[in-house]
RNA sequence: UGGCCUAUGGUGUAACUGGCAACACGUCUGGUUUUGGUCCAGAAGAGUCUAGGUUCGAGCCCUAGUAGGCCAACCA
């Protein structure tokens, strides 16, 4: 029964909890509450891979729920485009509903309310309402129809309803408290007058339900047992809590609202709106650019469901603020990659290689393995000629030895065919290396330390590869309350690069996916047609030798400011000699001498208050001793303090701390 | 002159109160290799924001600070 132990998230706790407590697994539901105005991003995964994931492990039922009580910003373009995400992820939701499926529902709750004394319409204008409202700081006061008779409530949320007063004159508002310290609590809207026409109510409203007023409602209509959101919702859950009192029946479902903190991609943006922005100002070409932190984005970049999966798992579930590293996300699409995807030659940026004593017009056709990971992925043929290209990266007149690639008198083996010796080059009018001449040798069993790809010049197929950099150039690009998220933009996160590919690609499909040995993952993207093949670049190949050499190209990441101010020497020291009698001996050497030379900093009115360290803080006495041992060697004069507290330490227990004592 | 939330290696998450804090990414070595990829072996890096307290024993509990985040849309 007891199995071994997986760590559980906190909302996995809770819910163990729940279960441990009486509920069933059959009360388990949860659901997915997208609003349509926008596309979903790589943020939105992790909110649906906690529910779905959910719905997984315990088999229960997750609704995929549009929250569409706003018809001024939703868009059926927008619902069409959340589902095919979330099924391309692979999850499946139990039903799809919409929050304007309860409108009417909504409506006679509040007609409940409304007679019950509980709400009331207020007929103010926005600006008198948020004055009365007050501040985080000040409470707010009431506004003048707050009093109103339920009758006259009634009689002109009636009228709203039938579309007799235009928007913005008046509302309906929960009667809570208005000096609450939340906000939220203060007479919150339920309802306002909207003439627009609904994506699937169209005209039947002229009033729509506000988000708090609507989700907590629709969750209990729908039994969902665990509400989960992130954690900028933690204050709606008084209100959330407080709807709920009004409606429930004790005898059904209660569902709970839970926070988590939501996911954060260092070097990009996560807000809807500003993602918008990118798409209108024209920086990327719509929401599935593969720039885009969308998942359109990811999936036309080449990013696998599986991968996209693995990297929200990954990232785990807490309740603090955190900024994930993109080489997490890039780590889980190579991850998965390298097991499925078919290795091809392309090359990217050529140089003519000439093998001259290879007969002209001769042509062998070699064997490839396709995929050494996969076995069963077999084998292709691959044209061999006197004439190839190879990357220009690749090739040095000269070079050390730590250069493994093709230089002058070098000897390299050509991946899949022979090994070439590099005899000369020959160059243009400007010194640019136009053709290397080699030599090749059929004894393919020599060792060599490098291995090229290429690609025969009269077999190639030209192709494009649209090749992406970072969109931004700051690690935290809308963190800045002084800067524009725009003013990082990476000019040149898009390059276009003609490139040739070995012929085998001819047929290649849209979304198929491919790794150009030595350079990364790339697949067709749905621009490509039968004349031109277009690529994506997905990620690069892990590139140690990039790394060793001086960094070039690469666009630098700005150093993030550290705002944090350095810590005093003398809060060092306290929290390092916290810990000093626990530590192993060698290791409290080190500490030793870090404290003697942090010493050095520390005044004596900053370590006097040390003298009165309870007896039982031995570590800390310790290191007042050595801080005091360097200060008198520094001049400080043997007082009065100085000599009583270094007599008690003499007489302590502990053996450390009185050698320290004697020694001074 | 408020309320709520959070604080563990560079990053993200663990740690059932009890062996000098674990895992993943990243970093660094070395090995293997017809991809400077993969794979394999290993290393460095935090003593858990600070101070007090409770306890034989605290990353975990209590108190007070400090720092960061959220809260004043007829948005969700």
């Amino acid at each position: 029964m007891s199995e071994e132990r997986k760590s559980l998230n906190f909302i996995e706790q809770i819910i163990e909890d729940d279960l441990a407590n009486g509920m069933t697994k059959d009360d388990l539901r949860f659901r997915f509450p997208p609003e349509p105005n926008g596309y979903l991003h790589i943020g939105h995964t992790k909110a649906i891979g906690i529910s779905f994931g959910l719905g997984e492990y315990y088999s229960a039922p997750v609704n995929l729920r549009f929250d569409d009580t706003n018809p001024a910003k939703e868009e059926q373009e927008y619902v069409d485009a959340i589902k095919r995400d979330v099924s391309w992820l692979g999850y499946k939701w139990d039903k799809e509903l919409f929050s304007s499926d309860y409108f009417q529902q909504l409506y006679d709750w509040a007609i409940q309310l409304i007679k019950e004394g509980k709400a009331y319409v207020d007929s103010q204008s926005s600006e008198a309402m948020a004055e009365q409202k007050g501040t985080p700081t000040q409470p707010g006061v009431e506004g003048p129809y707050r009093n109103r008779t339920v009758a006259e409530n009634l009689d002109l949320f009636e009228r709203m309803k039938n579309g007799e007063f235009d928007e913005g004159e008046h509302i309906l508002r929960a009667k809570i408290d208005m000096t609450h310290p939340n906000m939220l609590m203060r007479d919150p809207i339920m309802y306002r007058v909207l003439k627009k026409h609904h994506h699937r109510t169209g005209n039947d409203w002229c009033i729509y339900p506000m988000y708090d007023w609507t989700h907590g409602e629709s969750d209990y209509i729908e039994q969902i047992s665990h509400s989960l959101c992130s954690l900028e919702f933690k204050p709606h859950r008084e209100l959330y809590n407080w709807f709920l009192d009004q409606v429930v029946d004790s005898a059904k479902l209660r569902p709970k609202q839970r926070e988590f903190a939501r996911l954060n991609l260092s070097y990009t943006i996560m807000s809807k709106r500003k993602l918008l922005k990118l798409v209108e100002d024209g920086i990327v070409n719509g929401w599935d650019d593969p720039r885009m932190p969308t998942i359109s984005g990811l999936r036309r970049r080449g990013y696998t469901p599986a991968a996209i999966r693995k990297f929200v798992e990954t990232v785990g579930v807490a309740k603090r603020e955190n900024v994930i590293d993109v080489s997490l996300l890039e780590f889980c699409i190579r991850e998965d990659l390298n097991k499925s995807a078919p290795r091809v030659m392309a090359v990217l940026n050529p140089v003519k290689l000439v093998i001259t004593n290879y007969p002209d017009g001769k042509v062998e056709w070699l064997d490839a393995e396709n995929n050494q990971e996969d076995e069963s992925a077999g084998y292709r043929k691959v044209p061999f000629s006197r004439e190839l290209y190879i990357e220009k990266e690749d090739f040095k007149e000269e070079a050390g030895n730590k250069f493994f690639r093709l230089k002058l008198g070098g000897e390299v083996r050509l991946k899949n065919a022979y090994i070439v010796k590099a005899e000369s080059v020959v160059k243009d009018a400007n010194g640019e290396v136009t053709e290397i001449h080699c030599t090749y040798s059929k004894d393919t069993d020599r060792r060599v330390k490098g291995t090229l790809h290429w690609v025969s010049i009269a077999h190639a197929l030209k192709a494009e590869v649209r090749e992406y950099d970072r969109l931004f150039m700051d690690e935290a690009p809308d963190s800045y309350q002084d800067k524009d998220f725009m003013d990082f933009i990476n000019p040149n996160s898009l390059k276009l690069i003609e490139a040739f590919t070995e012929p085998s690609v001819a047929e290649a499909k849209v979304g198929e996916r491919f790794q150009f040995q030595r350079l990364g993952y790339f697949n067709v993207d749905e621009d490509s047609t039968s004349e031109k093949l277009v690529f994506n670049k997905t990620v690069g190949l892990r590139d140690t030798w990039a790394k060793k050499k001086p960094n070039q190209n690469v666009s630098q990441p700005q150093k993030p400011s550290n705002n944090q101010p350095k810590r005093k020497s003398i809060d060092v020291i306290k929290q390092l000699g916290k810990k000093y009698t626990n530590l192993p001996d060698a290791k409290r050497l080190k500490v030793r001498d870090e404290i003697l030379e942090l010493a050095k900093d520390v005044t004596y009115d900053e370590l006097e208050p040390l003298f009165n360290t309870a007896v039982k803080k031995v570590g800390t006495r310790i290191a007042a001793v050595l801080i005091l041992k360097v200060l008198l060697q520094n001049g400080e004069s043997k007082s009065d303090d100085i000599v009583a507290f270094l007599d008690k330490a003499m007489e302590d227990k502990n053996t450390l701390l009185v050698d320290e004592a004697r020694a001074i």
